[in-house]
DNA sequence: GTGACAGGATACCAAGCGGTATCATAATTA
DNA sequence: TAATTATGATACCGCTTGGTATCCTGTCAC
């Protein structure tokens, strides 16, 4: 289905990496800048970009001696699919609690 | 905002505690239960429901010397969120393509 | 009460991860 | 050419984490 949701989950698991993703929202960044706003290493913030590309949730440009990384929105899907799956279950637990309500009775719906 | 994102995000990236979630989906497990499904001791799938607890993605009811874990749905409120932050940014660049073929330039758009 | 059963808690281990230090490489500039 | 700049790559360290083994507590059935 989406081969690249462990990676992508993985990569929002760090806070450092979902604030790079939300700098990166502001436009494009190289390492350089980016290490800028936090304080580590440029290696670490290199190592994070790594794990992002990884996930597919950024791209890189180079341009001479330089790499923009950039945002890359469709990555998203894969965790937004997945963790969309479980709106249902959102909206059948409501419904569920209107027909408690309206019936004025709590069946048990266990499955399995 | 939103100060379970973080144990939200680090819950859902372990593969085995995504496949709980959907387990989950079909209805109320035991950790006996669950454990028949998965190749690893009740102590390690304890462990699993622990952090999907804290990441607030799972309740527990006791009855009698069980306990049944059941979804809280609610719990992936945050990170859907998060996520959908993005999904603006893909808006933006779809659009920013449409003006690029309709005008046949590519401004380019770097800010920072 | 006595077993058997479901679960909690802890100590321990190997692997992974976030981070630094360091060295190497390519591109700009004096 | 030489120095600087931007980045890549690797070795290493400490902490975290996924997993097991083990022991303890509480509950159900005789």
């Amino acid at each position: 289905m989406h081969p690249d949701t462990q990676n992508g989950f993985r990569a929002l698991a760090d806070p450092t990496r979902r604030d790079i993703l939300k700098r990166l929202a502001k436009g494009e960044h190289t390492i350089a800048q980016l290490t800028q706003h936090f304080d580590m290493t440029r290696a670490a913030v290199k190592k994070h970009l790594t794990v992002l590309s990884d996930g597919g949730l950024i791209t890189t440009r180079a341009a001479g001696r330089e790499r923009f990384n950039a945002l890359n929105p469709d990555g998203f899907a894969p965790m937004r699919d997945w963790i969309g799956f479980f709106d249902h279950f959102w909206d059948a637990q409501l419904s569920n609690l209107k027909d408690a309500i309206e019936n004025n009775n709590q069946k048990d719906q266990h499955n399995d």
